[in-house]
DNA sequence: TGATTTATGTGTCGATGATTACATAATTTT
DNA sequence: AAAATTATGTAATCATCGACACATAAATCA
């Protein structure tokens, strides 16, 4: 069959959408979603607003491909140590410590999109509120698939119910990057995770 | 000798200041600070603006006093219990339960103020968020200090420095706030708590 | 009572928010 | 080359923001 999408016709457009993407990216990890205004987004993005509409939609829609391509690009790396590492308990150490650098890495932005994205207070009717929540959710279960497969690895005691775990390692988790926000040393960060990691699940 | 204010006279003002900024401070915790419009606080005050910035001085100065009124009384009573409690031990756990009652209790106002009440993201120079990052590294602080004497009374273990497990607990509290605002239920709260301490202090 | 002081309500200010109309420019198709 | 199509930049739109000017009302002081 041939190209599912139409033939290109008419002006093309002047800028790579990706790195566009990109740049509203770090706009908005720099500010978070209400923090940012669109003329923000105009400088940094290199175009005009009416080019941001008629590519993203709008500043939500806008804001939820940012927010994908930093959980694609940002926080996946560092957790994909759950699915690498073999023993649960290292493979949940060395996703909090990257994960730490990662926030404390690139200059001025410090935190989670994810996490720290959007305003937590409000009216509960706010989807872009909503739509992090629903982020944070699928962290929570995938923490708990971990930790329940390290249950039936023997690396973890089977006498505390691994969804309880990860809520304490997913409060942790966010804890963390509100502190990383607060100027909170990375050194400072690491101590207090490999404290956490080793008292929560024993020493490795 | 004579009263330190001057003589009160003109017009006196129609509402009562602490009735109205405790409602301010629903508002707030409601909605955070840039969530909150001052029409927002016209309504729920029942006075004009004009009378708000009479009386509290800027949009800014009011969400400082309605922060004070909180931490005074909404946080303070479950964080008595670091005072009261002589096991550091339950006096850190006796906290955290308590907070989590005092996150979920009242209607829809979910979340703590101190830790959520401004945008975490944004360029540094905001005053709003120091303000409120300030009174984290006050509880931090606080922690720590009743570690520490926990560490000096033999309830807690030597081998940790009090400053790295009070990074945790407060990590671990921050989270607990976002996940408060995430739904996530009391029941299941406290038993990720408990997990918490019982793991961090042993059992006690 | 009359003068003074202070609070209130109405309405408005300039700034800024997100979004889009409109005319123009740059392509592809015929 | 002409027609059709699409992107771009400028500027406008409408809403809302925080803050305040102004005249008025209500109290105290002399």
């Amino acid at each position: 069959m041939t190209d599912t999408m139409s033939v290109r016709r008419g002006r093309p457009r002047s800028f790579d959408r990706e790195i566009a993407l990109r740049k509203a990216m770090r706009v908005f990890q720099a500010n978070g979603y209400e923090g940012t205004s669109m003329m923000q987004l105009v400088e940094a993005m290199g175009i005009g607003s009416p080019s941001i509409y008629a590519a993203f939609g709008s500043k939500e829609a806008l804001f939820r491909e940012a927010v994908e391509l930093y959980a694609a690009s940002e926080v996946e790396p560092a957790w994909q140590a759950l699915d690498e590492i073999l023993d649960a308990r290292l493979a949940v150490r060395t996703m909090l410590l990257s994960s730490i650098d990662t926030y404390v890495a690139n200059g001025p932005q410090r935190g989670c999109l994810v996490m720290l994205g959007a305003n937590h207070l409000g009216s509960g009717d706010d989807s872009v509120r909503r739509f992090l929540r629903d982020q944070r959710r699928r962290y929570h279960d995938r923490l708990a698939a971990r930790l329940s497969r390290g249950i039936e690895d023997g690396h973890i005691p089977s006498d505390v119910d691994p969804g309880t775990l990860a809520e304490c390692v997913l409060a942790f988790f966010g804890g963390l990057t509100i502190e990383a926000v607060d100027g909170t040393r990375k050194d400072t960060l690491h101590e207090a995770a490999g404290l956490f990691c080793a008292r929560m699940f024993g020493d490795a």
